[in-house]
RNA sequence: GGCUUCAUAGCUCAGUUGGUAGAGCAGAGGACUGAAAAUCCUCGUGUCAGUGGUUCGAUUCCACUUGAAGCCA
């Protein structure tokens, strides 16, 4: 039996996947899945460059605007809610488009990555935080090399995260962390995904990110933040967001807002760098011109999935 | 106009008692399986302002030129 098709539209940040996406939602009658790590959160919009309701023309978007932000979320999360609305929008005979720029979340998907169905453990995240506080994150590295030889080798000494995840993941599961990957990857993959990615010279990408982040300033950065951090108490994830965590320092009078603007345009440029990296080592992901016509660029994927023949 | 100080990597600056030089930042490349807009790894040849001089050898010493800053008129 034949695999549904699932378009996805990645690239790095401020490339122009929104317009593109909503062109081709109304084109072959297609809804649109958000994979973006920080558009799920609610009232986090111009700092996340969260499509307006105008701009989606009617398209109707997932996983968009859902999250409040003292809630916690993971690309297990996400797997599951896109998997979900990918099965909705097939049901009802259009066309799933995933959108977005979280290389992590996506990958969940093209390689349908299974996610045993565990709780994060807050208690053990915290001990374990003490424990690099008192006997060093050595101490931790080396504990982690007993449970996954494998997995430690290729990471850093000095890569907190991932040592912690290797404790993490043996303390959850009683399995390490290489052993719980060949079991991720053992699902045959359900759909079809046609990649594309979205490619520009970097200088014209960074004019373009560096011109976005002064709109954010002038639509109300400042007081989108100011307001989240009034109405939450607590951020697990949201508040690594870019611009967030910068719009915070700043107002904590660590710095000039000329410097806060300045370093905003550098993280995100270092950013969207990071994203090239991760989308140009899928090797079947068809790659597309930004500074190509929507209407152009639209052709060729239409053509890429073979549209009109399957219609 | 006179005096003083400075001129080294895209930027800020070290340094070479004369044997052609190195940090931070920026930048580039890469990794990435439950925090991912996160986290981490690797990468430093540049007419040492210009022109002459001394010297086996000058980015280093000397002279002049140019530019910048400061002080005195």
């Amino acid at each position: 039996m034949q695999k549904d098709k699932v378009i996805v539209i990645c690239g790095p940040t401020a490339s122009g996947k929104t317009a593109l996406s909503i062109e081709l939602a109304k084109k072959v009658n297609g809804e649109i899945i958000s994979c973006d790590s920080m558009q799920i959160y609610k009232d986090m919009n111009i700092g996340t460059a969260k499509p307006t309701i105008e701009e989606m023309q009617g398209i109707k978007h997932y996983l968009l605007d859902f999250v409040s932000p003292n809630e916690r979320y993971s690309v297990a999360d996400f797997k599951k809610d896109a998997k979900n609305a990918i099965k909705e929008i097939l049901s009802k005979g259009k066309v799933p488009i995933i959108v977005g720029g979280t290389g992590l979340y996506l990958d969940s998907l093209i390689y349908e990555i299974e996610y045993q169905n565990i709780e994060f453990d807050e208690n053990y995240r915290k001990e374990l935080e003490q424990e690099v506080e008192e006997k060093g994150l050595e101490e931790l590295y080396e504990q982690a090399k007993k449970i996954d030889p494998v997995a430690i080798e290729k990471i850093s000494k000095n890569d907190k995260k991932r040592i912690l995840r290797i404790l993490e993941i043996y303390n959850a599961t009683g399995k390490n962390k290489t052993e719980q990957e060949i079991e991720s990857r053992k699902n045959e993959v359900e759909y079809d995904y046609k990649v594309y990615a979205i490619s520009w010279d970097r200088e014209e990408l960074y004019a373009r990110i560096n011109k976005r982040v002064d709109l954010m300033i002038e639509q109300g950065l400042i007081d989108e933040v100011k307001n989240i951090l009034q109405k939450y108490e607590q951020f697990p994830t949201a508040m690594q967001g870019l611009g967030y965590k910068e719009v915070v320092d700043y107002l904590k009078g660590n710095c000039t807002k000329q410097e806060m603007i300045e370093k905003i345009k550098m993280e995100t440029r270092r950013y969207a760098k990071r994203q090239m990296t991760w989308f140009r080592k899928n090797k079947q992901t068809i790659w597309i011109q930004g500074n190509n016509s929507i209407q152009n660029n639209i052709n060729i994927i239409l053509e890429g999935i073979n549209w009109e023949k399957n219609k």
